[in-house]
DNA sequence: ACCAAGTACCTTGCATAGCAAAGTACCTTT
DNA sequence: AAAGGTACTTTGCTATGCAAGGTACTTGGT
């Protein structure tokens, strides 16, 4: 990993239900996660072309139709796969910071 | 956040106490973080042009001199700063994955 | 005295994430 | 039909991470 924390959580938000990008953008934000569209949106082309990703246009009563996203049987995964991957990058940082709390705690 | 991970343990690693290079990817990888020299050589020169480490040359007794690394006050007060910033995107991070169980959960 | 092997540091060039900023298109309201 | 809001797109820049190859110093074997 290192690179894709955001690709993640954008999955994850996906894996949650059809949504389309501003709702993303709402559930990233309400986890204080800040996207702005210039990421999104490339990020979003990105995971469709690569095969993870679908969606369907779907008319709006207010404005101009939105893509709604869904993942595919290999997003999900490949959602799986970061999950653990995250999980294990957490880990090593948790273990990096306890370390060094332990090495203060020893030069007193 | 989002870029920076390795940077952040690095900085962890140098603040326990003076190091070199080979230190540093001895302790990284006991925490089970890839680094590769080509990695960590530019990213070391970044850092000390930024202000945040110092150096000295020390003659080693079994092969060439090695670069002993040492944080700058400049350099801790850094790694205070992605320190919290680590530990809010971990904490939203987790935020999201909690909130997909939760979904999961109340759409069976 | 010399050459091979080991250790340590450095450089180049590439792929790609994230982002700012500007752009296109559609829909509703007045 | 003009204005404003919503939604999606594109362009160009910066910088991280990495592979691969390179330089230089030291030790040890013969």
């Amino acid at each position: 990993m290192r690179k894709g924390i955001l690709e993640f959580c954008i999955l994850h938000v996906i894996s949650r239900g059809e949504v389309y990008a501003s709702d993303m953008l709402e559930q990233l934000t309400s986890a204080r996660i800040m996207v702005v569209e210039g990421t999104l949106y490339p990020l979003l082309t990105r995971l469709k072309n690569a095969g993870l990703l679908d969606y369907k246009w779907v008319e709006s009563s207010s404005g101009p139709p939105r893509k709604y996203y869904v993942l595919t049987d290999e997003g999900r995964q490949f959602l799986e796969a970061m999950q653990s991957t995250w999980l294990d990058l957490a880990a090593s940082v948790q273990m990096i910071i306890k370390k060094t709390e332990a090495t203060a705690d020893t030069s007193k």
